[in-house]
DNA sequence: ATCAAAACCAAGCAAGCGCTAGTGTAACTG
DNA sequence: CAGTTACACTAGCGCTTGCTTGGTTTTGAT
């Protein structure tokens, strides 16, 4: 078994099973049309995969890497000023979530199907980006943009945020950028 | 098959569905494990519901009521200031989100589940409660209390409500209402 | 040209799935 | 008291599931 390479090959892998998970749901994706959609049979599928839940763990990992990646990238752009850097991770955030959307929608929807050992590696993962949120949040409420307590301001905008997944539409006239420049605007208060 | 009471026994059945839901996910759950939950044999269960997908659809349909239900009645007891709607709305949110947990966490996460006619009915029940909201926000936005468009400010607020199903702890310090009057001062501008 | 590693395939196993059929029984109903 | 209804049982059918096995082809470095 070639399990842990991170081939070309793999990541096509990978971006298929997180379309079959989003149609379907992880439970009634099956290992038959996992390879049918990658154009193998279903007993190869475990040449390139322990297991079923690996690839699950691979496609939540793939997204929550690359969010980290671009909010990082994107915070190292920004200024130090507290407002631009709430927009900068804003947009970072609808950038992936919309971009990325199956990895994050599995990992969304999916979360509790993992293993214990790979949520517990994700959960890592995770943390270190909602650490990047604490902090930018944690500066605007000092610099007065913000109102609340910072826990809970963070998982409010969290989940204004990552809800957009159930509603947005890409070929609606908004785009991601408009979309979190929108809900900034929405809790700063221009006194 | 007495499908289509809604007796005591009936509703105990439904509750317990829930709870195994939101413990397994519903493809996880089998009817095996249901009728165990239950204290009868899986045979039985069909004489209660037609079958798995009914349960699910009965557990979501049970949430939607209540949560119609609660949002109805506290419109009625608020007065017409828009502020003060905006709080009643948000509590009654919170309130059935926290307290009928089970069966709200099953209508986000398995809502695909549901066969197209129960999704169909659902649906229709889910409009109506959401229209409630939409027009507690737009009253907010002609009194200036917030900014930006209804759609949009409709949609970031019930993803911030929502999202508190993942992560609020009823034995925290905070309740329920608490976190929705903190919520609607973080999005009302006083100026 | 050689050969190991990587990628794939056909076939199928053991377990588990939703659901049905047919029966038993106790409590109501006329 | 006969007939009906509500609810539960046992037994198992037909099918799908994730995964394994044992063997074959393809690839690419030497």
């Amino acid at each position: 078994m070639n399990v842990m390479n991170d081939s070309p090959r793999r990541k096509e892998l990978i971006r298929l099973a997180a379309q079959l998970f989003v149609q379907e749901g992880f439970d009634r994706t099956t290992v038959r049309m996992l390879a049918q959609e990658m154009g193998i049979k279903s007993g190869s599928l475990f040449h390139h995969f322990r297991d079923k839940q690996e690839i699950l763990a691979a496609v939540i990992e793939e997204g929550t890497q690359n969010a980290l990646t671009l909010a990082r990238a994107a915070l190292d752009d920004a200024g130090s000023d507290p407002l631009s850097r709430l927009h900068v991770m804003a947009r970072a955030h609808l950038d992936t979530l919309l971009t990325d959307r199956n990895a994050h929608v599995v990992a969304l929807y999916e979360w509790r199907r993992l293993d214990d050992a790979a949520r517990d590696h994700l959960t890592h993962l995770r943390d270190a980006y909602e650490r990047l949120w604490n902090d930018v949040i944690d500066e605007a409420i000092e610099a007065g943009l913000v109102a609340g307590d910072r826990a809970l301001v963070a998982r409010f905008v969290l989940g204004a945020l990552n809800w957009t997944v159930r509603w947005y539409d890409p070929d609606g006239p908004r785009s991601p950028e408009q979309l979190a420049d929108e809900l900034v605007n929405m809790l700063t208060r221009r006194s």
